[in-house]
DNA sequence: ACCCAGTATTCCGTATACAGCACTCAAAAA
DNA sequence: TTTTTGAGTGCTGTATACGGAATACTGGGT
């Protein structure tokens, strides 16, 4: 649900017990605010695939009415996290290695043109937003941060290109790839220790430099390393 | 608005006058059906550029609620024809030399994959899929079906690749190139004799040739030249 | 003439209402 | 027992209703 402007915040909220830091309103609609829980929920597998899922009961348990969630679920499925079910409903879309291979197939074509393209002239802030979206990587513990800071990289790598169709292509393939993230880095957090996991770190700086210096071959070589380097990782 | 399933027919069209040859009935939402009537409507140029396109009147004028109207609204914006506007309005896009150029950039990454991996193991019925649209392109006279017989090839193309997410990535510039191909058909038909205007004919029957035989450098190769035959006559 | 308050209008976001389909299940018919 | 039928229930698709926000309009003041 692309949220066009500024709507009156619909949720009174009686206490509005944080004093709301530097006093940034939220004013968001019910359907966003709808649309961002139902996605978490998807995102850290708290939904069990195939369960159906009927707009009507979800409208009552979060004690709004049907538009919004409709709305939500319309705008899930065009992200590729829901899918339609047998009986006219909608599923969780259950996400395999095959799907990883297949997003990592295509991201190898997609981002190595948007590092070209960046370095060839990056969007005004962009260098500044991937530079602190390492740090953050860098200070964040949970599987659920790191994968959602991981995607937001190469979010910003596809921004960074300004090419609006570029992004476009590589849209759909967010919000499953980080569902998917989301798995790798629990088991990767599980099995060795925490430092170890943000390889990628060193990654994305790499990445960034190159960028800035303006050497476009080399932007798109790194990202296609690094792509490459996770998939094997995966793999095994 | 991705259909699910079939709901009833809310329609009551009290005649039915056609015989509804071989008896197929159609069961379209009203939703549905407003989509694709807004959806030809800007394809076809008829709705002014930055024009607001609010929901209240389109509703009374096409004779339903706003909420198919909401819908369709919504998944036009998803699909690229629509964008929000200055005063939270949605406007047609406004689509340039620039976007054509950007996303013929990505589809030179995209579908070259796409025959490769058509021609590794294409999709059961493709083939023959892609041969009937070549023959319909073949019959096809108004620019209008030229452009959209056109785009179906392609995403025939990317649907015997048989890689959901290779096809999630392309679908985002399917309705864009479509509204740009219209206007190319259009001065191209206009300019020339209309079998003139059909050289991409032979183009997609090499092409589907050298899926069908499995050869995949070759299929790659082709649909790269196809692209960019289509790139360099449409910048002069 | 210009500016500005206050009103009217328009449209959106959300809630509610309603009709129709699809499935469930139990009782009736075979 | 198996099949059929009918009521009952749950959910969707669509329409309508309502409150608030933003814009447009009008009239009085300077």
């Amino acid at each position: 649900m692309p949220s066009r402007s500024i709507p009156r915040s619909p949720i009174p909220d009686p206490l509005a017990s944080q004093p709301s830091p530097s006093f940034a309103i939220s004013r968001l609609t019910v359907a966003e605010q709808v649309l961002a829980e139902i996605r978490r929920r998807i995102l850290h597998g708290e939904i069990p695939e195939q369960l159906p899922l009927p707009e009507t009961p979800f409208a009552e348990s979060l004690g709004v009415s049907r538009v919004p969630v409709r709305e939500a679920l319309l705008a899930l499925e065009h992200e590729g996290l829901l899918q339609p079910g047998p009986r006219n409903t909608l599923r969780v879309r259950p996400l395999t290695a095959t799907d990883w291979r297949q997003i990592t197939g295509v991201r190898l074509r997609l981002e190595p043109l948007a590092a070209e393209l960046a370095a060839a002239s990056p969007a005004p802030n962009a260098i500044r937003e991937m530079r602190q979206n390492i740090a953050a990587f860098d200070a964040a513990e949970s599987p659920e941060e790191l994968a959602q800071l991981d995607v937001q990289f190469h979010a910003l790598l596809c921004a960074a290109a300004q090419q609006p169709w570029l992004q476009a292509a590589w849209t759909p393939l967010r919000s499953p790839f980080e569902a998917l993230l989301v798995r790798s880095f629990r088991a990767y957090v599980a099995a060795t220790s925490l430092p170890e996991s943000k390889t990628s770190t060193a990654d994305h700086s790499r990445i960034v430099d190159a960028i800035e210096s303006g050497n476009a071959p080399l932007a798109a070589r790194l990202v296609s390393q690094h792509i490459q380097r996770w998939e094997e990782w995966n793999a095994a």
